[in-house]
DNA sequence: ATCGCTGCAAAAATTTTGCAGGTAA
DNA sequence: TTACCTGCAAAATTTTTGCAGCGAT
């Protein structure tokens, strides 16, 4: 598995992290990086699959890196509601918690800058008795191509 | 497949929508629905299957009724992030469209009766052009038991 | 040289579909 | 009777896992 010089600036921080692990910096993991890197929206395994050059990975170690970075939080996860799992790489703090705007017909993602819901967190925990509080929230509408 | 007599008041109106789209009102149905309004709360497929009486009706059903009543607005499908979809009985309008605060730990799942977000899903759409706004909105933490 | 990682293939888990017979209206 | 519906089984999808060899450190 060939390395790539042209990586992005967070393959330095994400060495850093997998270290922090005893987790290893490998190609395709590089690859898969680099890939979520270039694209920036959600993707799925599959997706991540036909990006990939052929051979560069196996879908296999997709869902095990997939995997991997979510627990060291290089990648979130979101649902979208149908059954398929989306990632998308986490490039700095204040990016880290965002909402999408997805068309139901074809499904475009608008990446949405704002969270309108983080105090609702603390209310929300305070009263149900729960800690660390956390939410997903996701809009779904019709885009102006699809109307 | 035997009717039930002590089926919930919403019955009624479940037949008449089943009857607007020339859909029957069979004992399956109204046994997944049955078992819907006892629990309130998401269940999944295998849940529901777990629940019926054996041989009340067959797993694909279940999924085939869930897709239709989906469709018919009779029950709302919820994604907690694991995979699994989730279907909760829609009983009455306003308690239509609400969201759930889920234990990470016990997956035990609390309702709540706020939704905090409508006033956003115009503002959004306007902003990106989209019609027909909706949205998903789940909190996530610890549970008093848990913690 | 380790110990983790990957590919391959098989398995598991969830959901969908085809078809022949059964049933609500 | 006539569509629609269901059970059964097979298939399709998505994800996980076992294992032997490879590779990053």
């Amino acid at each position: 598995m060939k390395a790539r010089a042209h990586d992005r600036a967070s393959l330095p921080d994400l060495a850093q992290r997998l270290r922090g692990k005893s987790r290893r910096l490998t190609g395709q993991r590089q690859a898969i990086l680099r890939i979520l890197a270039a694209r920036r929206g959600p993707m799925s395994s599959k997706d991540l699959f036909a990006s990939l050059d052929k051979g560069d990975c196996d879908l296999a170690t997709i869902y095990r890196s997939l995997h991997l970075l979510e627990g060291l939080g290089l990648v979130k996860r979101f649902d979208f509601g149908d059954g398929v799992a989306r990632y998308e790489l986490v490039t700095c703090a204040e990016h880290e918690h965002h909402h999408h705007l997805v068309c139901v017909r074809c499904a475009v993602v608008v990446e949405l800058e704002d969270c309108f819901a983080p105090e609702l967190e603390e209310k929300i925990g305070q009263r149900n008795g729960f800690k660390s509080v956390t939410h997903k929230l996701e809009f779904f509408g019709v885009c102006p191509r699809c109307q």
